[in-house]
DNA sequence: GCAGTTGTTTAGGAGAGGTTAAATATTTAT
DNA sequence: ATAAATATTTAACCTCTCCTAAACAACTGC
């Protein structure tokens, strides 16, 4: 089995995908700053999607996806998020470097392929930005406990899960930080001054947090244990 | 740092590396047949690479590489050979399944992305197919003791080593066979009337094999041992 | 409700990499 | 040496994906 779509095509279908979720409806704009291409350019590959059923698309409306423009993407997305635990895991990149890689290596294989990468890979449920990867049936559980770290209140202890923003110099700044999925904190101190935070890790030590920064992380409560050490399964 | 040429401009300039190596250059029409192009597509891709610096063209004769062109070409035969061992020892490809996706997979990747994924596998020198691969110089060491099986003579012992032709129906007659790399066999006899072998392995199983599978398998012989067992080290 | 701003589409075109068919070179055979 | 066969190049055109500039639609403010 050979590609689904084009690589652009592909490219399209997942930025749309994207822009779904968090608008309900992906507008020719979104797109264009997504995929770096002018809005001409948008336009006219939403008629070639919309040819192909794999996009309904209104003119100046916006575009979304059919059922199969739907499960392309989803599977594009599975074949990114595999191929970045890959590069992390097996290769030892650096969560920063991973993203341009995978760009390209998601455009890569057939689903034969793709379950053979997962199970050699250990069926991971996330990928190392803590975004969920979908399985072989285009199905993925969000874990619906997790929320923005800038909404944690103070005493509060949890555990970091993800970023909302994959950018290298983002991520690299919390390197810096020592900051990295799986981690626990617990929130010491608010600052209003300026939206910073102070947390302390397991072993004591605090750092401090800007607004930026707690914004684009994504954290997990860790309920107060009452008599029941781990939390964690 | 990015690719150094096209998925394309790759493609033809592993191509003219090959038919160089077979036949001191590479003419137009070798070069069609072995990328499925008109010859007219060759041709202007030749002028494409010539203005590169990457071959060196002279009309109605044919291509040679200059240096950095050969430079390119290795390295995308590394990284095809590299993916190959990775879809095999990793993925659990069979032999004659891997071609296909290496000749996508070797478009990806920058020198240092090559060298994590050779020391993830453990630097090997061969592909599953026997063929060598080159390390982060370039450079090689063909085995000069392998020669065609169709050369052997009667009672020889030999190691199978590799295949000159990776095509998948050969590699599964291959299979049928029972015929792998790295397998001992014996020449129990030579059939000159269909230029058919018989051959012992080490489990003393006789197969036999057709002059056109002895053709394309590469042997490397085990000298005779005079009280002197293991050859292989 | 209408002007202005903003977003989208259309028109025209570019470059990369192909194709087919015709024109040329080159090689082979007589 | 010349005609025929074969290989290569050129010419014209195609598809894909992108671009810029101009036309057009849709919102916004008042
Ligand atoms: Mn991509
Ligand atoms: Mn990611
Ligand atoms: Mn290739
Ligand atoms: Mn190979």
């Amino acid at each position: 089995m050979k590609r689904s779509g084009s690589i652009s095509q592909e490219n399209y279908l997942k930025a749309i995908f994207k822009l779904q979720h968090e608008h309900g409806i992906a507008s020719n704009q979104a797109i264009s700053e997504k995929l770096t291409a002018t809005p001409a350019a948008v336009t006219g590959m939403l008629h070639k999607l919309t040819e192909l059923d794999w996009v309904e698309y209104t003119a100046y409306q916006g575009a979304k996806l059919t059922a199969k423009g739907r499960q392309i993407a989803i599977s594009t997305i599975r074949k990114h998020r595999l191929w970045e635990v890959f590069l992390v895991e097996k290769l030892q990149f650096k969560w920063d470097a991973v993203h341009q890689w995978a760009e390209e290596l998601e455009h890569i294989g057939d689903v034969d392929f793709t379950n053979r990468l997962d199970a050699f890979l250990g069926c991971p449920s996330t990928d190392p930005h803590g975004d969920p990867i979908p399985d072989s049936n285009g199905d993925w559980k969000g874990n619906e406990r997790v929320f923005s770290a800038d909404a944690l209140t103070r005493k509060q202890k949890f555990t970091v899960r993800g970023v909302s923003n994959s950018a290298s110099d983002f991520l690299r700044h919390l390197d810096a930080l020592k900051i990295q999925l799986g981690k626990h904190f617990e929130v010491m101190d608010y600052f209003p001054f300026d939206g910073s935070w102070e947390w302390k890790d397991d072993q004591g030590i605090s750092i401090r947090v800007s607004r930026e920064v707690a914004g684009q992380l994504l954290a997990e409560a860790i309920p107060t244990n009452r008599g029941n050490e781990n939390q964690e399964s």
